[in-house]
DNA sequence: CTCTGTGAAATTTTTCACAGCG
DNA sequence: CGCTGTGAAAAATTTCACAGAG
């Protein structure tokens, strides 16, 4: 497949593509294009995807339900091994192949299970709570889907998914498209079409 | 408070906070810095969440579930008018205030309840489906969270959720911090602490 | 004096454009 | 030939550094 074609599926420029796989190696043939499979191969190999990631997932609400059972995760080398709730009415229950865990355990399962990142999905009150939990067990890597910001020390990694933002992003160019308020002096930068437009035409990656 | 401070809580550079505010108008005060009631009033207003945005749910499984149960939708504007399924066993039951509603009354619904970002929380295999039938019923926003491609007509903005993705570049800089196969020629950029952190120093937020 | 607002410089990212490989 | 790989140019973003407002 041709640079060309791939930039036309990602929504980017040709040369882009060039210029990134190139940071990888030579994995195209001139005169030919790219090798899709071998392509994605040596990418999954470059991020670290064939590596064995133990994920524990702390609040088995709707969301660490939802994530818990997130096909996907697997083929990336996500592996949930551990679910905990405060609840003690929770403790117990099963959530796909997992039985809930007490807090308490946190420490003893992470080390014993090894894992490399947390998920806090719990409400906001509890999410210091739990981050400062997940750090004394040895986890550095931390993923916060809880609606407020979380502070850990250096050396631990700390990500933040807030999902209103998307929702925010998609409002802010309808909003222009309505012509809602439009004022200049805003930077401007197309909400984007993942994938190839069913009508074929490139999404328009910028507005203006 | 500071454009220093700001900065400090934000993880930037200083000069980054005040060019970046500058574009919206001069709200600080020399000598003094930033109003930062002022400032979130201002903020809000051009990123339009103080418009009402009705938004639907396609797709009542844990996360959309999760999704309808998400606080923090409504303070920036975001109000949920509307779920549906195709699972006909599930239509008519409760979701906190909504009833699940078939997928036949989409457009009805839509349209009526004037929706303006459609949510799709279906399996892989439906998004593409409901991402089409979205569209014939005049929602021109779509955020997906479904683990594929989906392809709109131009005229229709699309977002995808890959809820895989930050696990990914968790995983990244773990293995980079552990040496597990450090290489050179790629690109870095370091995992973001967002927020103040508890030891007071800043989050690198840059590796190297 | 302190801290903003902002030109100018530095740096990074993206795109162009083309030599040359298969 | 067609398409990659990549220097070089262009564009965008970020940072510096400082005049000057409060």
């Amino acid at each position: 497949m041709s640079s060309e074609r791939l930039a036309e599926l990602a929504g980017v420029n040709a040369a882009k593509v060039r210029k990134d796989l190139s940071y990888l190696g030579s994995y195209g043939t001139r005169g030919v294009g790219y090798d899709v499979g071998y392509l994605l191969h040596e990418i999954s190999r470059e991020l670290g995807l064939t590596h064995d990631w133990p994920v524990a997932i702390v609040g088995v609400g709707n969301l660490g339900q939802a994530l818990a059972n997130y096909r996907g995760f697997g083929a990336r080398g996500f592996r949930i091994v551990a679910l905990f709730d405060a609840d003690p009415r929770k403790v117990g229950r099963k959530v796909g192949e997992h039985a809930i865990q007490a807090l308490e355990d946190l420490p003893e399962v992470a080390r014993r299970g090894r894992v490399a990142i947390g998920i806090i999905a719990t409400p906001a009150p509890a999410a210091q709570e739990v981050a400062d939990r997940l750090v004394d067990a040895g986890v550095t890597s931390i993923l916060n889907f809880a609606p407020t910001v979380v502070s850990v020390p250096s050396g631990v990694s700390l990500r933040k998914v807030d999902l209103a933002i998307e929702l925010q992003i998609l409002s802010f160019y309808q909003r222009r498209r309505d012509g809602g308020a439009a004022r200049d002096g805003v930077a401007l930068d197309g909400a984007k079409s993942d994938g190839p437009r069913r009508d074929g035409r490139a999404a328009s990656a910028r507005a203006r």
